[in-house]
DNA sequence: TCTGGGGTCCTAGGACCC
DNA sequence: TCTGGGGTCCTAGGACCC
């Protein structure tokens, strides 16, 4: 724990709603609401006109529009909002090196780093105040609450005590007598979920959490959970301010207006999502090894399915390929309302694409190929890999696009014109056979069959 | 016609390995 | 005719955050 309110953290007031009525005078003074605007959008940011007719974060675009039917409805320009945010970064990066951004519009700054001629609480106030000023000026006129305390948590909280345009300060030794009175909800990591377990157990605000003891809120909210929870319960917060965070997982989503049923409009849909990811993933210099879809039914169930690939990809085709083929495991009856690519288990390097896939990366949306899926399964073991291709006397050549010890799934893409039954072969099926050798490193690879491509 | 999109982290079970 | 123990990887689901 520091004995210096030297954590700074910056909120930049309702955002995007504030950016908004920047550049367009005439959303000055009146209600703004970012968000999806479709019939399944929900609000981003409410500017604080907005707030007073009870429009909230999260609320369903329709909701707010019975609310406050008034206010300007904005689906967001993301450019603006990234340079904005990012002439305050820089800004926050000119007091101290340490700066760690949240999301666009927050991030706290360790003015230890930032080499004050000492951390005492006139100078900190000042480094606050004069940002503030800063702030307005680079972002043509936006305000940020900002907080200061001996903690990142400290510090999130005070920034929240004086919104909008406020500055708070937490002296230090005062941590729990400004804590004991809050719900505990005010502790990151506690939502919902959270929330009611601590109250089946009477627990409610931060003083009746403090009473305790680790062991117990480990049994009622789980290990890793409960140790965090006791440490923040009695202020005790060491999590250093981190200026650089390695990327783990990048992911594309989208909800649709009316439920998908359309198995084949969802392959497309998934393709192209892949695509997206792939653009993402190059333009960082990552690649991965695991791809996931998500997939929202109807009634909201949500499903993740992913299958793991021996070595990375940002290959657009090869996602595409793997998506298509884990929604083919999945029933859609009902309707589909979100789907959603994504590729984790992330490296910086991308090791030689063995089969060439890079060759020829356009699965084209509209043109999907009709595919029959044939598992098979066997105790002996796999010997084959995701990407390797096999052969099979009658259904011709297959991708193989997922394996486990002793099984492996085979996707053949075939000229049948409807997917047929999912179908289960013995692996030592004798005529399913690795198409062609192993390439060994180094090797003169040959080209993706057209079909791949 | 309630309920976004982009993430992170944790848990739990099964397979596998030594 | 009983049956390990620890560690790692993978998958699926859930809670949470902005």
């Amino acid at each position: 724990m520091r004995q210096v309110a030297s954590v700074l953290h910056l909120d930049l007031d309702a955002f995007f709603a504030a950016v908004e009525q920047r550049d367009k005078p005439s959303l000055r003074g009146k209600p703004v609401v970012v968000g999806g605007v479709g019939g399944r959008g929900v609000v981003s940011t409410a500017s604080y006109e907005a707030r007073k007719y009870g429009v909230r974060s999260a609320m369903s675009t329709r909701e707010a529009r019975a609310r406050c039917p008034h206010a300007a409805f904005l689906s967001g320009r993301f450019h603006a909002y990234r340079s904005t945010s990012e002439a305050v970064m820089t800004l926050l990066r000119e007091t101290s090196p340490l700066v760690e951004p949240l999301s666009l519009d927050e991030a706290f700054v360790d003015l230890a780093a930032a080499g004050l001629p000492d951390l005492e609480i006139d100078t900190v106030t000042e480094v606050a105040e004069r940002l503030r000023r800063q702030v307005a000026e680079v972002t043509g006129g936006l305000t940020a609450s900002v907080g200061l305390g001996t903690s990142k948590f400290i510090a999130k909280v005070a920034s929240d005590l004086d919104k909008p345009d406020g500055l708070v300060v937490v002296p230090p030794g005062t941590e729990m007598d400004l804590l004991r009175p809050m719900h505990v909800s005010v502790i990151p990591g506690v939502g919902p979920a959270t929330t009611e377990r601590l109250r089946r157990a009477g627990v409610h605000t931060v003083a009746d959490l403090e009473t305790v003891s680790e062991d117990e809120l480990v049994r009622i909210v789980g290990a890793a959970h409960g140790h965090s929870l006791h440490e923040l319960g009695h202020a005790r917060d060491d999590r250093p301010v981190v200026s650089e965070r390695e990327t783990k997982s990048v992911s594309v989503e989208g909800t649709y207006d009316t439920d998908l049923t359309d198995r084949k409009l969802m392959a497309a849909l998934l393709t192209r999502q892949a695509r997206s990811v792939s653009e993402r993933l190059r333009a960082s210099g990552l690649a991965g090894r695991t791809v996931t879809i998500k997939v929202r039914l109807h009634d909201f169930t949500t499903m993740n399915r992913s299958t793991t690939l021996s070595s990375p990809t940002d290959v657009a085709a090869t996602i595409g390929r793997l998506a298509v083929g884990l929604l083919a495991d999945l029933d859609t009856t009902g309707g589909v309302r979100l789907l959603g690519v994504g590729v984790s288990g992330l490296a910086d390097w991308i090791q030689e694409d063995l089969f060439g896939d890079n060759v020829g990366d356009a699965d084209e949306a509209t043109s999907l190929p009709d595919a029959d899926v044939v598992s098979t399964s066997s105790t002996i073991p796999v010997t084959w890999a995701p990407g390797m291709d096999v052969e099979h006397a009658t259904m011709g050549r297959g991708w193989v696009w997922g394996s486990g010890r002793g099984v492996v799934t085979v996707r053949f893409e075939t000229a049948q014109t409807t997917p047929g039954p999912v179908r289960s072969y013995p692996i030592d099926e004798p005529e399913l056979k690795p198409w062609r050798p192993e390439p060994t490193t180094g090797a003169t690879v040959p080209d993706m069959p057209e079909r791949h491509r």
